[in-house]
RNA sequence: GGAGAGGUGGCCGAGUGGUUGAAGGCGGCGGCCUCGAAAGCCGUUGUACUGCAUUGCGGUACCGUGGGUUCAAAUCCCACCCUCUCCGCCA
């Protein structure tokens, strides 16, 4: 959620930075109603401060054993009066929160301009991509043929996008999210959090999951409890509705979860392989910072999420994308990319984002230095995503044979297994 | 799932329907005292929105949440949520 003033003081600055990010917002009307209530708003505390100074006299009367009947009279009519702006601010003020949610953060000044992914902005690439004396097959193909990834079993047990790990395959996806957060811990300073994998709907609202994509979460019939789409969602709302001394900032986390999606919209994509699914695991990393630091605290969080592939030896690059292609809450994101054979492309395996302090509102958390309170800033990024992680090593390790030797730095979790062989 | 108790400011804890933003205590901040500190004493101490105003002075709201009664609600009524205790069930 954007602060209000920006609405008020600065209509144009906003307008251009809503058209820079392709929101077809209709801010005009929102202007509008916010006018509209604000005047009510003054008009209902007019007669409220009647209210209360009549009262404090009818009071003294009542003490004073005189007659206050001809004020409580007087005083009835306001008070209907009242009801009756009350009444009409609450459904204004509805009207006007369910419009305000929807506006999304705007991109940083840094940020290209651009529609789509084409107009990425290319940072840095890390290896070059292997090249092979013969000819890469695809995770699918690998992983079926090793009898380690079962798309049958999980179309069988649960329908499309799900897929189901067997023997060293699920071996490795554990040992890739204990690699991770071991290292995030040990070497980068992640307190680990295991938190819920359901969250109340007021804790997706804080961290901008609803009302905007409804559609694309998985919620639990007849109760409030939605599947958590990402552990942003949990970490956020771990310090909602808090004052946090400055001096606890930056309060960095690392999370586990499996992450449920139902990618609604995205039919017929990435139908093959297990790179979209329902449900995938994830370690996130997320941070709450004062505004000055979390420029720099979303370059260390990238640099983070990318020592996991460098130990990995994993091919990628680093691209920042462009204005017209931003979640929701995200004033700047850069994605890693890491390269499968398979596909023979980039794919994003972590989206590493500065929310600026629009999560922080949302969910009201802000930290104390001085006598005010003031709003953090939150950031995220995954470090990684498990399940395109495996894809990658599988793809990226895949011998002549058919076998996929382990990474190095994974044997020490894979019991000492150095190679996954039919 | 059954029975009971309770939710008040950063924390603990009072609160008869009427100057209660809310006693008292703790903590925090400022000062006195001291070579310095502790103790003691004095003072101060929330958030949000908003009007005038640019150190400041007002207004409104906020005592789990949402409704209701009333001229007036922390206080009365209703619903819901959460926490705790006991019983049952269960990994």
């Amino acid at each position: 959620m954007l602060d209000m003033k920006l609405l008020r003081e600065n209509p144009d600055v906003l307008r251009a930075a809503l058209a820079r990010r392709r929101s077809a917002i209709a801010l005009d009307e929102i202007i509008a109603l916010d006018a509209s209530r604000r005047s009510l708003v003054y008009e209902m505390e007019q007669l409220r401060a009647e209210q209360n100074r009549a009262s404090g006299e009818i009071a003294q009367a009542k003490r004073a054993k005189q007659d206050a009947s001809a004020a409580i009279a007087a005083m009835k009519e306001v008070s209907d009066k009242v009801k009756a702006l009350e009444e009409r601010e609450r459904e204004m003020d509805a009207a006007l929160r369910a419009q305000w949610m929807l506006v999304p953060n705007i991109p940083a000044d840094e940020v290209p301009d651009g529609d789509d992914e084409s107009a990425n902005r290319l940072e840095r690439t890390w290896r070059e991509p292997r090249s092979f004396d013969f000819e890469p097959k695809d995770h699918v193909d690998l992983g079926q043929s090793l009898g380690i990834l079962d798309f049958d079993g999980g179309a069988k047990v649960s329908g499309a996008r799900f897929t189901v790990l067997r023997g060293a395959g699920a071996r490795l996806e554990r040992a890739l999210i204990t690699y991770m957060l071991d290292l995030h811990t040990l070497k980068h300073g992640y307190t680990e959090i295991l938190p819920p994998f359901l969250v109340l709907g007021s804790s997706m609202e804080g961290a901008g999951q609803l009302p905007k994509f409804e559609q694309e979460a998985f919620k639990v019939r007849d109760r409030d409890l939605w599947l958590v789409p990402t552990a942003e969602v949990p970490l956020t709302n771990l310090h909602r509705d808090e004052i946090i001394e400055a001096d606890r900032l930056p309060i960095k986390y690392a999370a586990y979860t499996p992450s449920f999606r139902s990618e609604a919209g995205s039919y017929g994509k990435d139908t093959r392989g297990m790179l979209r699914q329902h449900q995938f695991d994830k370690v996130e990393l997320y941070k709450f910072t004062t505004p000055e630091q979390s420029w720099d605290e979303l370059e260390s969080l990238t640099r983070d999420a990318e020592a996991v592939l460098q130990g990995l030896e994993l091919p990628y690059r680093v691209v920042t994308l462009p204005s017209g292609d931003y979640g929701f809450c995200a004033a700047m994101t850069h994605d890693l990319e890491v390269w499968l054979p398979g596909q023979n492309c980039y794919r994003e395996i972590s989206s590493c984002s500065n929310c600026t302090d629009f999560q922080a509102r949302r969910a009201n958390i802000r930290f104390r230095r001085d006598k005010k309170p003031e709003l953090v800033h939150t950031l995220n990024g995954s470090g990684l995503a498990v399940g395109r992680t495996l894809v990658a090593i599988i793809e990226n390790y895949q011998q002549k044979d058919g076998s996929v030797v382990i990474p190095n730095a994974l044997r020490p979790y894979m019991n000492g297994l150095d190679r996954i062989e039919p």
